[in-house]
DNA sequence: CGCTCATTTTGTCCAGGACAAATCTGGTAA
DNA sequence: TTACCAGATTTGTCCTGGACAAAATGAGCG
């Protein structure tokens, strides 16, 4: 493989790649005629185990040792974890965790499907994603972590449970006055949609107006759509994976950006790590973003 | 602007913007006070707008130069085309389409929505996908190709016609045997979603038994959810706007990665640019997926 | 007019140096 | 003990300038 098709395939950048191996002589790719890098099968998979652990918080210095030990910090630490998180909940609901986990280690799209909206019917749409959904996520994205699940059995979820969300979204009536205006989207690198889901179901049976961008609104584009949805709160998604140190700059360069008036929220896990900040609202969880919706109402009675 | 955010707002890459400096002597950006590139809004502006010119097919060595001729030799023809194209079609859908277009110019998102459904309503989820989803593919390209579409309101189209679609797709009856079995997904680089959806959408009402995997699934996992789904089927979606000079590599690549036994069915305008290769299928147009899909049936018949 | 071959264009690759921001470490005070 | 702060280390990203292969273009010829 080219150093492209591992940057494509493991999410590390080309100079990422290129400087760990002048510091720390790994990955040791072999080269082609032309002196150009190829890696061998076993390093790129060496390579998505790197990158899954320092999504966990681990530094790559710590991670270029020998192969054992790290499987042993990675998948010992954080199955105890998961197995209290899942022994805390207890009950029904684990029970119906259990068996749409179980449905996604199957690969059964089916079996799933059903899962999600039998588990929706049954507590209604503002339950399920405050519990079942987040709970889900949480799960599967430990689950990935310690490579328990692969890839794509994580795009099998995510797709199944975008159709769910959706499907309930559109059979929500709007309220038709509907205030505050909510424009949601994701930055350019954040490409992970259910957190936005999330926010524009809780949100829009708040009675709140919401419109989606879908992920991967470049910035400029941010603020020209704020200004011709004449929208009162721009909220970005930002998930576990999004690399914390850009998440600051991104929404202080955003914030000047959009006009004044215009409330920036920033949502999902990412917001854990937002530095404090003028003009800036961090909600990392999802009740959050219900009590900011009210703190809004407040400060802005109905003015038709 | 940095250079990072020159990139993530424009598409173009790091390395492709500091050659594109050496060569051309454009961009012009100023350096801060380290010596890093800080890119002004109008360069940015202009870079955006030669991105969308090379989309269409122009080579970055007749962009560079003034910046009138480009936007003549852009708006121009560009224009006679899609009026042509809009008149061809004439009557009913194309008054429908018009409406649907205007809708998207005021980001009314509410009619948005109203008109995709009442067309789909009308045409049934067959006619809709071939005819309207279609047509207006094409004419949300073009337009934003041209520059009258902004970014954001083409991701206010997707995000309304995707919600259309998924709805649509539930609520199609799922045939229980369903062969064959088709994994559909893109790769790392395309993340447009429509066109797997129109794809899964026809296919489903074909009779196949459709598993979406979403956008950008790493090929390496693509292999591995052939095989845990046991797909008779791969195919992958590749838009206008997806680097042409890729698509065949990454074809051959994924092929030699897949099964014999598993086709591999490109869709998409991307195909129109696939160089022919054994084991690989291009299928550029929807209506060649459902008579590719009637030839598999051909050469396999029923066996359970 | 169609086809082959030379030439130009263009994206991507490489090396190795540099720096700022984030993180870790150790020491000191309450 | 805990809380906090300054210094040392780690780490991602940026820089320059050279090189090559694949694709696109254009010339030449049957």
């Amino acid at each position: 493989m080219t150093i492209s098709a591992v940057e494509r395939d493991t999410g590390i950048g080309k100079e990422t790649l290129r400087v760990w191996e002048r510091r720390y002589g790994f990955p040791a790719p072999s080269r082609d005629a032309h002196g150009e890098r190829l890696y061998p099968a076993a390093q790129v998979e060496r390579l998505r185990q790197i990158k899954r652990l320092m999504d966990l918080g681990f530094r790559p210095g710590r991670l270029v040792g020998a192969s054992d030990e790290e499987l042993a910090a990675l998948s010992a630490p954080a199955t105890t974890v998961a197995a209290s998180a899942g022994a805390a909940s207890g009950g029904p609901l684990a029970a119906a965790l259990e068996r749409i986990l179980a449905s996604i280690r199957t690969h059964d799209a089916a079996a799933l499907r059903q899962a999600l909206a039998q588990a929706m019917m049954r507590q209604g749409l503002h339950g399920f994603v405050r519990e079942t959904v987040a709970a889900l996520n949480v799960a599967v994205g430990e689950a990935w972590m310690r490579g328990e699940i692969e890839v794509f059995e994580e795009h099998l979820y995510t797709e199944q449970m975008q159709a769910v969300l959706r499907q309930a979204i559109a059979s929500l009536p709007r309220p038709q006055p509907g205030r505050p205006r909510v424009l949601l989207t994701t930055v350019p690198e954040e490409q992970h949609v259910l957190g936005l889901l999330m926010a524009e179901a809780l949100l829009t049976l708040e009675g709140a107006a919401c419109t989606s961008l879908g992920t991967q609104t470049p910035l400029l584009d941010i603020r020209r759509a704020a200004e011709a949805q004449r929208a009162d709160i721009v909220a970005l998604s930002f998930s576990a994976a999004f690399p914390g140190r850009q998440i600051g700059p991104l929404a202080a360069q955003l914030r000047a950006l959009l006009p004044a008036p215009v409330a920036l929220w920033i949502g999902g896990s990412g917001a854990e790590r937002l530095p404090p900040s003028a003009g800036v609202r961090a909600l990392p969880r999802l009740d959050d973003a219900v009590a900011a919706l009210a703190e809004w109402r407040d400060g802005h009675p109905a003015r038709d």
